[in-house]
RNA sequence: GGUGAGGUGGGUGAGUGGCUGAAACCACCAGUUUGCUAAACUGGCGUACGUGCAAGCGUACCGGGGGUUCGAAUCCCCCUCUCACCGCCA
């Protein structure tokens, strides 16, 4: 959720900044600087009122003890009309302050400036790009051939318990899985994120703290009988957990990881983009969490670009990266740096991680704050990616490693697998 | 699923209608004293919104919502969460 002084300081800017996502604001903008004038003008009258009822109580108080029964029941009369006005001031003030939030919800964040106006994926700006594509011997196949005829994932067998999307992994494939996943955990913890292991299901609270609600609302598997929603990330669980807090600006960076299946409906989604571990409604990922000072939120961002960078550079994967456009930036982000894999059998990029600032956006929605050296309190920025998901590392994996007699796995993988290849 | 107890400031915890935004202690911050450290002493120490150039002032908040009352942390109702015991169970 935007904050209100930033508009109230700036609406241009904001309006300005929303143009980038191909959102004309100026309406929202308006209306929600009306309510926020209702708002502080009925508050004022309200607090007046209040604090006229407030007075004449305590006189009440003390005619009575002094034995003044006449003035005071004479004072009482007058109690009387204060309270119908407080009341409907109250109602006044709550219509115009939820009227507020309500339109304040449905602008998402401000892009960034180094962020480009664009509608779509195309208007993406490549910031880097590192590797050569490999070359695949004449018979190379796609990851979905692969796993079949190397036993690493049945997909058929996941229909049939679950559904489609929910793979089941066998043998190698299942123990590929779990050396990512250790391995991924071991890279972010040596380079000072804390391990975690969160709840997979979250409260409605922790669903509107990170912005997923009311935003996503139709992307998430949601447990009606509890009330609970299954998460979409790791970042969910995370970053909740520092909801309503005020932490020590000592403690920055708060670097957090951790690793979750990740649950989506995925709604809408269909064809070949699907197809294999394209896309599935269950996932597993290991995600980096990054709270800190609004001074030093970006270099976070670098930092943690180049870490992610350097996990795809040891498993020798070609990979770029795109400063997304307005139009294809998620909700609540200020800039997102995605990653992409080439995946050479299917001969198209694959989005594995995505690295976000959020600036204060998510921790408006929190209430994350800290206390910066003026002895006041501020909002933290929040920032997260993935280091890394998995699928679609597999998938490329798995396409850019086939060799002749078998799937080669990175060297740093190995003492994770116990293999150095798979073969039939 | 059943029964019972309980949610007060960063922590412990007092507080059954006005003198309580809230005792006391701990923690924390500043200072005094002191070879250093420690101890002792003094003072400070919640959040949000509003208002003001500012000092400050006003209002609200004792899990959430509603009610009674001139006045509610305190009385009443509903909800919720936590804990304990029983049942069931990985």
């Amino acid at each position: 959720m935007l904050e209100i002084h930033k508009i109230r300081e700036d609406k241009d800017r904001v309006i300005a900044a929303l143009d980038k996502r191909n959102i004309d604001a100026t309406e929202t903008i308006e209306a929600i600087l009306q309510a926020d004038e209702d708002r502080r003008h009925t508050q004022v009258e309200l607090d007046n009122t209040l604090a006229e009822s407030n007075r004449l109580a305590k006189e009440i108080g003390e005619l009575f003890k002094s034995g003044k029964r006449e003035e005071a029941e004479a004072a009482k009369a007058k109690t009387a009309d204060l309270k119908t006005k407080s009341k409907e001031l109250q109602e006044a003030l709550n219509t115009a302050s939820e009227k507020q939030t309500e339109l304040l919800l449905t602008l998402p964040n401000t892009p960034h400036e180094s962020v480009v106006k664009g509608a779509h994926a195309d208007d993406n700006v490549e910031v880097k790009r590192v590797g050569d594509f490999p070359t695949l011997p004449a018979d190379a196949k796609p990851h979905w051939e692969l796993t079949t005829e190397y036993d690493l994932i049945d997909f058929e067998l996941g229909v049939k318990v679950t559904g489609a999307g929910f793979p089941v992994y066998t043998n190698r494939g299942a123990r590929l899985q779990r050396a990512l996943i250790n391995y991924f955990l071991d890279k972010n913890t040596a380079a000072g994120y804390r391990e975690f292991i969160p709840p997979f299901f979250v409260n409605e609270e922790s669903g509107y703290g990170t912005g997923q609600l009311p935003d996503k609302e139709g992307q998430m598997y949601h447990m009606g009988e509890d009330n609970l929603y299954a998460i979409p990330t790791a970042e969910v669980p995370i970053t909740n957990m520092f909801r309503d807090q005020i932490v020590s600006a000592d403690d920055f960076p708060i670097k957090s990881t951790a690793y979750t299946p990740c649950f989506r409906r995925e709604a809408g989604s269909y064809g070949k983009d699907v197809r294999g571990l394209n896309r599935l409604h269950q996932f597993d990922k290991v995600e980096i969490v990054n709270i800190t000072s609004p001074e030093n939120s970006y270099a976070q961002l670098d930092e943690m670009v180049a870490h992610v960078a350097n996990l795809l550079e040891e498993l020798e994967l070609p990979y770029r990266i795109l400063r997304l456009c307005g139009g294809d930036m998620g909700f609540t982000s200020a800039l997102t740096y995605d990653f992409e894999v080439w995946s050479a059998a299917q001969e198209r990029w694959l989005e594995v991680s995505s690295v976000s600032n959020f600036e204060t956006f998510q921790a408006n929605r929190l209430k994350l704050r800290y206390q910066g050296e003026d002895k006041k309190k501020h909002l933290c920025h929040t920032l997260n990616g993935s280091a890394l998901a998995l699928p679609r590392i597999v998938a490329a994996l798995l396409e850019n490693h086939q060799e002749e007699d078998g799937i080669r796995i990175p060297k740093v993988l190995h003492t994770y697998t116990g293999f150095q290849k798979i073969t039939k």
